[in-house]
RNA sequence: GGCGGCGUAGCCAAGUGGCUAAGGCAGAGGUCUGCAAAACCUUUAUUCAUCGGUUCGACUCCGAUCGCCGCCUCCA
């Protein structure tokens, strides 16, 4: 069993190899701190993520760099906007990019280099490019020399004579090549600057992130990710850079992931049809985007709507539930016969195996969570057909499957709650909602059981309906009332 | 114009050159219930945009057509 990955340069899934066994070095590209962040920013946050989770769990030792982009044109455009500085705008939002992932519950990287931390090192590697004639000064800006570096376009699948005839940026007379990009730009009045060899200015976008993965990953290195608008330029001007700086291979696979679209428009700022991570998480569950985000392959688009998010929550509320059920269990005895099938064991025990097949398929998580909700709904079964003294083996069975499914469940960051708080949560959220104490909800639970005790349906009904007009679901189960969160 | 991707049930979404085309949501039936709801169970595509071709056999490979989207300018 190997674990296979879409690389982009080669287009096609290849067994992932990593350049010394057991480990593996991986770098991607962050955000540009200069507004909060959307939902394709969580998408790729948690893409990554859940690569790193399962790549750990499949026992590598993973060295995940994501960087910072504190420096550029929108950081400087949006501080001057609001008249302040790119270094307090871009802390500010970078700031805020934490609250939004502790609140998904993303985990940070290993390391997150900030690109104005890191001049000396850019510096270093624009000089090299200089020293080898792949880079050249002209005026105040230094430019890379893109016809000096015959192997460019090789990533994205484009030739230099295609780029040109399609090229839709404005001529730069001082430019070689239209094609060149700026690896040193000239400062500009009302510009942060550093000094360099070739006077004040501040370093082009693309040139950061060669320095800052050769400085923590080494010249050649394992995974290099980030969205697919990026393949093209900044990923291919890397390649460039770093190549041509260090003469070894750059990268030995690119991850790139879809976006996240909103009536199958690519979600962005320009388009104004965005929607913030804190704005999600208002009104849903951390889990909820999760699991809608895993529910489509990382290559493919994922078209962002409340209904979808809905289907979502609702997903997760069953596999919850599904694990709070086996927590109520009874003790199981010696002596009675198994309710479990053969091919029930056996569906069971195949999760695990199953599940790693899906994600070693190019992280295949769709698939994955098929066979985790296929695992849950099989547990459900024969749960349900536990007579009231069941079978040691049952109970056991069941432990040990809910057990599986939620570890496994949890590479993908979901399950990670205890099921009691879970609901617990989401019920004293609910309750705050509508103005509703825990005593008020209980008294009137209290009347509707006397009403019901003696007969007098009409107060009965009266009472769970008005409770459902506030999303409030009473269950009347064997052990009395309980109530849940209605989903719609 | 150049390059790339996608089109699978009411909706979302995996997948495979031939065994039952996963899973989720919604719908239907059932268990439960005073009736419900919830929960749970069962069930729902003779068919994978269209048309050709390759093949013993294709939804899966190839070609064409239609439709949608992305990159080529900052972008996760």
């Amino acid at each position: 069993m190997s674990l296979k990955i879409y690389d982009t340069k080669s287009g096609q899934k290849i067994p992932f190899v990593p350049l010394t066994e057991g480990q593996v070095k991986m770098y991607v590209c962050g955000i540009t701190a200069y507004d909060y962040c959307h939902i394709g920013h969580a998408r790729s946050a948690l893409i990554f993520d859940m690569i790193v989770n399962y790549l750990r769990y499949r026992g590598y030792k993973v060295i995940y760099v994501r960087n910072f982009t504190d420096i550029d044109d929108k950081i400087i455009n949006r501080a001057n906007e609001q008249g302040t500085t790119s270094e307090e705008l871009a802390n500010r939002f970078i700031q805020e990019f934490y609250t939004d992932m502790n609140h998904l519950g993303v985990g940070s990287p290993d390391i997150e280099p900030k690109a104005t931390e890191h001049l000396p090192e850019i510096i270093a590697i624009i000089n090299e490019l200089i020293s080898k004639g792949l880079a050249y000064q002209a005026g105040n800006d230094v430019y890379f020399a893109v016809d000096k570096f015959p192997q460019y376009g090789a990533l994205s699948g484009r030739n230099l004579e295609d780029l040109q005839a399609g090229a839709r940026i404005s001529i730069n007379e001082i430019k070689n090549n239209p094609m060149d990009f700026a690896l040193w730009k000239g400062s500009k009045p009302g510009e942060p600057t550093w000094d360099s060899p070739w006077g004040p200015g501040r370093p082009g976008w693309h040139i950061e992130c060669s320095a800052m993965s050769r400085k923590y990953l080494g010249n050649t290195f394992d995974i290099h990710g980030g969205g697919e608008d990026l393949v093209f330029p900044h990923h291919e001007n890397e390649v460039a850079q770093s190549e041509g700086a260090s003469g070894a291979p750059f990268v030995r696979h690119w991850i790139h992931h879809a976006f996240v679209t909103i009536r199958n428009e690519k979600m962005s700022k320009s388009l104004h049809n965005f929607m913030t991570i804190r704005d999600v998480l208002q009104d849903h569950h951390p889990e909820a985007l999760r699991l809608m985000v895993f529910f489509t392959h990382y290559r493919n688009p994922l078209d962002f709507s409340n209904a979808a998010l809905q289907d979502a929550q609702i997903g997760v509320n069953r596999l919850y539930s599904c694990l709070a059920d086996c927590e109520q269990l009874p003790t199981g005895l010696d002596g009675v016969p198994p309710q479990a099938k053969p091919e029930e064991i056996d569906a069971l025990g195949t999760v695990r195996q199953r599940f790693c097949e899906a994600m070693d398929n190019d992280f295949n998580t769709a698939q994955g969570l098929g066979v985790l909700f296929d695992g849950a709904k099989t547990v459900n079964r024969i749960r349900q057909t536990l007579p009231k003294k069941p079978a040691k083996a049952d109970i056991a069975l069941l432990q040990k499957s809910t057990k599986m499914i939620a570890e496994l469940a949890g590479l993908l960051g979901l399950l990670r709650q205890e099921p009691a708080l879970f609901f617990a949560e989401q019920q004293a959220k609910h309750l705050k909602s509508v103005a509703m104490t825990k005593d008020e909800l209980q008294s009137l639970i209290q009347e509707r059981l006397a009403a019901r005790a003696q007969k007098d349906w009409a107060r009965a009904d009266q009472i769970r309906d008005n409770l459902l007009a506030k999303q409030i679901e009473l269950k009347d189960g064997a052990q009395g009332t309980t109530w849940k969160v209605a989903s719609t």
